[in-house]
DNA sequence: TTTCATACTATAGTTTATGATAGCACTATA
DNA sequence: TATAGTGCTATCATAAACTATAGTATGAAA
């Protein structure tokens, strides 16, 4: 026996898991930041530490750990003195760039919109 | 005196508030699920709680206000009895397909990549 | 009169995310 | 010997997000 409602829940559900996976992997204050800082090309701890406005070193570090863990950062030591640590965008996580490029198109729009309407 | 460091961290900043503006709308747990489940048509309170799964009423309820303050979601009081309240999609909300279907190409390629790695 | 369905809301508590502050290990330079 | 720069980490505190449980109001039906 066939039933709609099952149908589209179950077509439902399949819509929502890949969306939430998504967002498990950029949700939180800083990721999204941090990536984009990398678009700009690879760089070092205390570089990112100044170029994110508020990140804290422990955010900061803690978050390029789950970025790495999940492939979108890389870090590599470079054994000079004092030691540096360079952090770039992996080519994996260039697959992020669409989803950037919308996210960036929808927030530019809807503050206008929003910017818009205040002014009526 | 032109400080390309500087200038780099100007655009940086200019890329990073969009897409936190767009996250700030979209972020939590259940937002995006709200938002996908009325895709599939307009739906009843109870409706949705059911379908969304392990949604709370206080979560839902509180979602929709901000959704429909975010004019995302519209809600239509029919004085039926007893009362029976419509929440759907604004036409607006509908400038978000990109942005959901993006996400959900990148949360389904995510997975296969990770599920695959193990198979490795 | 009790129960059920509608759509919520109130209160309290837990869990997760983030912040503030400090300190470590290394070594060069003053 | 003291200080400074590198890239962190540890601890504790606070804030934000979420959950659990119960209760409100209406009116119909049993």
């Amino acid at each position: 026996m066939k039933d709609i409602t099952h149908l589209e829940h179950g077509q439902c559900l399949g819509m929502i898991r890949p969306v939430t996976d998504a967002l498990d992997v950029l949700s939180g204050k800083w990721k999204l930041p941090i990536i984009i800082s990398l678009t700009f090309g690879s760089k070092r701890f205390s570089e990112m530490a100044r170029e994110i406005p508020k990140i804290t070193d422990r955010m900061l570090s803690k978050e390029l750990r789950d970025l790495e863990m999940n492939g979108l950062v890389q870090r590599v030591v470079h054994d000079s003195i004092p030691v540096v640590v360079e952090y770039s965008m992996t080519e994996y996580a260039h697959t992020l760039d669409n989803v950037i490029q919308t996210l960036r198109e929808w927030g530019i729009n809807h503050r206008k919109r929003y910017t818009e309407a205040d002014k009526v």
